[in-house]
Order: structure tokens, then C-alpha cells, then sequence
DNA sequence: GCCGTTTTCGGCCCGACTGTTTTCAGTCG
């Protein structure tokens, strides 16, 4: 099996819980956690660096001694490591870490004490009583287990606890805001966390509340929290935080500050965890210290209000939240270096759209009229073709038909110009899917793998390099094909595929349905620095399918993309010459 | 296990909530 950079990152925070679940120093867990995190933001596969005999141990969080574990896992598929923790440990141990309340210290007296070593040992030993007697635990801890476990196989049953998608999680999210910030005395509350950060998949929800009441409030905002219709259960509740758990959906953890305290608590409650530990890092080394009331010198509190003047604080300039990742931005923002990232506004308008012609539900004038109130100055109709047949894929008279329908609507608009494309399958021996002569008629073409995901990784990228060869292709569809939560990116080389886009002068896409957001943030980085510029685009099948753009944009700006690295936010003047091959 | 124009050893973010605790450890965000 050939081992690609999830797979590494998979096998380190492996082997970080068995670490910690054997009592390991935690800052030899953390160093795993880290490596799995450097390794996992990386757009280049590891696997060809160590093929290329490249140094690894320059990479961040990773020594000699990781550099070396990298390779023997690229070479053998493997870490010996690992298997040896394997083979110490009972099969289910780990699952114990799952479950809410239990960390390393409580699994420790539970396997010492009681000999649990799984999720049903513990069931039993709780069922029977045996835990509440423990050194530490008392009945309420043993309840509390209890409830977690039930949690735990229910959710396991429904996959209610795995991670939900980005816009899946707003739904939850935007009600409940709206609840909060009806509460009396409440001045603000904001999103926080992944679903701030634009990540494509949410784990929890995260918000910050801020009272002008200091007496009274918070326990009134924490009541109001507790007591919203869709709460199933109420995990945690304090003064100033609660945690609970939503019916059918995500648990939200919420943080009530005072007014000159948002910042610092916006800044935290957003991280990433990453983010944040390495900010205090380096405000300790300045004598100071950042928590989420503000930042502090001595008893001293010097910024915190707002999230600009803690970053300005330090010298830095705001760092946008889908950065917040720990991949350099705290570097960049302090050289003021950070990218002018690429906003709604900036885009002039959409290159994938769908109409009834294929699988699309609205017809031309109806699409253009959409866009065109969106505010945008072109759409490109990009039906899909022959090869899709589940789609009533155009063949090329169909798509000829189209093209001319195209002309004829464009005659009769005002303020939007109708582009005309084809979304173009990418066959398996990487021809297209449509003859020449009816593809040279086009604006230009969005060039798609709809079939045979599971060709070996160089016949993948082959195939897709070879469809750039065609003097017709203009932007590579929805680059690796991921449905987030539901299909693995098919195995390919995207750093040849970057590099290929770029020495032949087409264009990536970035699929800005949420189920998709392909290309992902770490490729948008890595077109960006090859220089290939990105088309941000809906796929939309509908007039609302548009309104997809914004979490486009929101990996997007995660990928540290401009305006300028964006074919869309050209003029449509600018995009026609940039469209000639 | 990583890291270093102040260190190659000795640090590694900081605080809320819970439960069991006579003063705090464990877990989590
Ligand atoms: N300083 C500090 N902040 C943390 C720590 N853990 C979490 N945070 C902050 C940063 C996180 O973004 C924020 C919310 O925590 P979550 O566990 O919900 O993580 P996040 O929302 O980033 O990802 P998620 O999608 O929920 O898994 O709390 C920590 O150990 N230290
Ligand atoms: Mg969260
Ligand atoms: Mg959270
Ligand atoms: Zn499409």
C-alpha cells in the first residue's frame, strides 16, 4: 500500500493515543500530533520527497528522528513502531479515549483497578457499580460515564458523531446565534471556531456571547443557552461557559465575555489550537501573556478589546480566521506579509453552471438573469456531455443546438454575457469526451473525471495530464473528485497535475459546492505558487446553486488566494484573452 | 520528540468546569 500524507498523519496520531494512553510524557504525544499536523498540510506528497531523497527533518515539528519514521513508512507501508504498540495493547483500548470525561489518567485506574480494556468492559464495569468505588470517580463520575457511553454507541450507529459538513453545521449554527443574541443584556455574539475558519468539516460549534450586564448576565445568557429548544443534553455549564449536545446534530460550546474582552475571547474561542499555542509561545518570549481575556503584562491587561490590536500588539497585522492554521501566517503577519485575500466582491462572475440542457434545473434566460442580479458580469453555461448519460449528457449536435441557443439569448441581455462551455468528461485514456470541431466552438471547456476513480495514481495523472494536452481544455473539473464525508480523492499526483496546468497554461477549479470544495486549501496554495490561477466555481445546477460561492471562497481564502490569483475576478475583457490558448 | 541570533538542555499555552476533593487533579476548549 502506498503510503500518502493522510496515511502518515494517521499512523502518528495513532501513535500519539497509544502514547498518551500508556502515560508517555505529553510532549512526546504532542510532538506526534504535530508531525501528523505538518504532515497532512502539505500539498506535496511526502511520499515523492522521500523519493526523491529529499530532507524531511527541515519540515516543522519534524526531527531526525521523525524524518527517519517518514521514510520506513513510505518504504515498508508500515511503522514498526506502531506495530509493536499494536501488539502490546489489547485491540479496543484506544476506543476508551472516545468516550467524553476519559482521558489517559481515568483509563489508567479503570485498566489498573477494574481491568477494563474496551468500550464493552467499561459498559459492564459501570453497569455493575464498580466504578463509582474508585479512587477519584464517585457516583456521579460513574453516571457520567454512563451517559457518554450511550452517547457513544448511539452515535456510532447514526455517524452523529463524526465531523459534519461546513454548511450542514451553519444550519444548526445561525438559529441558535439568533437565540443568543436575543437573550437580554446580550450586545454581540459571533460565530468561532472550524466553522469561522471556513473549514470544510465541522466538529462542534463554537460561539462567543458578549453581555453588558457583568452582574447578572452571563448566568442569564448560560441559562437562555441551556434552555434552547434543540438542546438535548447539557454536558457542561458554568459562569462563563456551557457546552451541550443539539438534538440530532453537533454539540456548541458558548463563552460569554465582557465588551473589552471580546477580542481575546473571539481570538481564542476561533484558534486553531494550533494557532493559539504558538501566539502565547511567542508572547511569553516578549514577557507577556494571551488568554482569552486579553493580552497581559504583569497584571497589566495591554490589548485584547478587538482581534486587531492583539495581533497589532505583537506587531502584526490581522490575520484573517481561514489562516489560522499555523501554517506561516503568524510569520507573514508580522513582516506584514500577509496575502489580500479574495472576497465575494471581488468575483465578476461564475464558470460552471448547469442548465436543462443536461441535468440542470433552469433554463438560459433564468440562469443569466441570476447571475446577472448576483451582480456578476459573465456566467459560463458548461453543460455536461455525451459521456454522462445519468445527466442527459449533450452529444455534439445537442451541444451545437446549445451553442446557438447561447447566441440568442446573449443577443436579447444587458449586463451579463452568457459564456459558452461544455463540462467535458475526461475519458480514460485522457481524450475528451467531444470531437475538435465542435469543442473549438466554445469560450472554453471545464474538463471533468466522472469514471474509473480507481485507476492507479500515475495512470490517473497521466490521463488527466494528456487532457491538458488538448489544445481545448481550459479549466480541470473538481481536480480529485472528493465528496467530503462520503468518497476519498482519487489517487493522483496533483503536484504534476499543478505543474502541468501551469506549463500549458490552463486552469484548476475549486468546486465550490460544499460536498466538494475540490481543490482543497492546501492545492489552492500550491496553483498559487506555481503560478496557475484558480476558477473558483458553483456547479451550480440551479439559480440558488450560485450561492454556493461563498464557501468556495471560503477554502479558497483558507488556500491564501488573492483576487489576482483567481481567473473569476477578471473582467470578462481580461478573462477572453487569458481563455486563448 | 522538537527546538534554539540570548539556550544543544530544559523548556514546551493557559484557563473553565466537574467531581471529589479538605486543596486539587483530570479533562477539555
Ligand atoms: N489555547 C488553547 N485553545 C484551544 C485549545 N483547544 C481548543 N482551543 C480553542 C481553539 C479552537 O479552535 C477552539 C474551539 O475548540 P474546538 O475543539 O471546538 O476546535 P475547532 O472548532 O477548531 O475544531 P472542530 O471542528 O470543532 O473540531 O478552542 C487548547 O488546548 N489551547
Ligand atoms: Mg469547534
Ligand atoms: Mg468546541
Ligand atoms: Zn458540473
Amino acid at each position: 500500500m502506498p503510503a500518502h500524507n493522510a496515511d502518515i498523519a494517521r499512523i502518528f496520531r495513532n501513535v500519539a493515543e497509544y502514547l498518551e494512553i500508556n502515560g508517555a510524557n505529553a510532549f512526546r504525544v504532542r510532538a506526534y500530533e504535530n508531525a501528523a499536523r505538518t504532515v497532512e498540510s502539505m500539498a506535496r506528497d511526502v511520499a515523492d520527497m522521500v523519493a526523491a531523497d529529499e530532507d524531511l527533518s527541515g519540515l516543522p515539528g519534524i526531527g531526525e528522528d521523525l524524518a527517519k519514521k517518514i521514510r520506513e513508512i513510505v518504504d515498508t507501508g508500515s511503522l514498526p513502531l506502531l506495530e509493536k504498540l499494536r501488539a502490546e495493547n489489547p485491540p479496543g483500548l484506544l476506543e476508551l479515549l472516545r468516550v467524553e470525561g476519559l482521558g489517559p489518567k481515568r483509563v489508567g485506574i479503570l485498566r489498573e483497578k477494574l481491568g477494563v480494556e474496551s468500550l464493552d468492559d467499561l459498559r459492564k464495569a459501570v453497569d455493575s457499580g464498580a466504578v463509582r468505588d474508585l479512587e477519584g470517580f464517585g457516583e456521579k463520575s460513574e453516571a457520567k460515564i454512563g451517559r457518554a457511553l450511550s452517547a457513544l454507541e448511539k452515535g456510532r450507529v447514526t455517524h452523529e458523531m463524526s465531523r459534519m459538513r461546513l454548511d450542514e453545521a451553519e444550519g444548526f449554527a445561525l438559529p441558535l446565534l439568533d437565540h443568543i443574541r436575543a437573550v437580554e443584556g446580550v450586545v454581540r455574539a459571533e460565530p468561532a471556531g472550524s466553522l469561522r475558519r471556513r473549514k470544510e468539516t465541522v466538529g462542534d460549534l463554537d460561539m462567543v456571547a458578549v453581555c453588558d450586564d457583568p452582574e447578572k448576565g452571563p448566568a442569564r445568557v448560560m441559562d437562555a443557552f441551556a434552555a434552547y429548544d434543540r438542546v438535548e443534553e447539557v454536558v457542561s455549564k458554568g459562569e462563563t461557559r456551557a457546552t451541550v449536545r443539539l438534538r440530532n446534530g453537533p454539540s456548541a460550546d458558548l463563552r460569554v465575555v465582557p465588551a473589552e474582552s471580546f477580542g481575546a475571547a473571539l481570538h481564542y474561542l476561533t484558534g486553531s489550537k494550533a494557532h493559539n499555542v504558538r501566539l502565547r509561545g511567542m508572547a511569553e518570549d516578549q514577557g507577556c501573556k494571551v488568554n482569552e481575556y486579553g493580552v497581559f503584562r504583569g497584571e497589566e491587561r495591554v490589548a485584547g478589546e478587538t482581534e486587531e490590536d492583539l495581533y497589532a500588539f505583537f506587531g502584526m497585522d490581522f490575520i484573517p480566521p481561514e489562516l489560522r492554521e499555523d501554517t506561516g501566517e503568524l510569520e507573514a503577519a508580522r513582516k506584514h506579509r500577509l496575502p489580500a485575500l479574495v472576497t465575494l466582491a471581488d468575483m465578476r462572475g461564475d464558470l460552471h453552471a448547469h442548465t436543462d440542457a443536461s441535468d440542470g434545473r433552469a433554463g438560459l434566460e433564468e440562469m443569466a438573469e441570476a447571475a446577472r442580479s448576483r451582480g456578476y458580469d459573465y456566467l459560463a453555461i458548461t453543460d455536461h456531455s455525451q459521456a454522462v448519460t445519468v445527466a442527459h449528457g449533450l452529444d455534439a449536435d445537442r451541444l451545437a443546438a446549445l451553442i446557438d441557443a447561447v447566441d440568442r439569448v446573449n443577443d436579447g441581455l444587458s449586463g451579463i454575457t452568457l459564456l459558452k462551455g461544455c463540462e467535458v468528461d475526461i475519458l480514460e485514456d485522457g481524450s475528451l469526451d467531444l470531437p475538435d470541431s465542435i469543442l473549438k466552438r466554445l469560450d472554453l471547456t471545464v474538463c471533468s473525471v466522472h469514471s474509473r476513480f480507481g485507476l492507479p495514481r500515475d495512470a490517473q495523472t497521466e490521463r488527466i495530464v494528456r487532457a491538458m494536452d488538448n489544445p481545448h481544455f481550459t479549466i480541470l473539473g473538481h481536480p480529485t473528485g472528493r465528496l467530503i464525508g462520503k468518497r476519498e480523492p482519487y489517487a493522483v499526483n496533483m503536484e504534476r497535475v499543478i505543474a502541468a496546468a501551469a506549463e500549458r497554461g490552463v486552469f484548476l477549479e475549486l468546486n465550490a459546492h460544499p460536498e466538494r470544495l475540490d481543490l482543497d486549501d492546501r492545492h489552492c496554495r500550491a496553483a498559487k505558487e506555481a503560478g496557475v490561477l484558480v476558477a473558483v466555481s458553483t456547479d451550480a445546477h440551479s439559480p440558488g446553486g450560485l450561492d454556493t460561492m461563498r464557501f468556495g471562497l471560503g477554502q479558497a481564502r483558507r488556500g491564501w488566494l488573492e483576487a489576482k490569483d483567481v481567473l473569476n475576478t477578471r473582467s470578462l475583457r481580461e478573462l477572453k484573452k487569458l481563455l486563448k490558448r
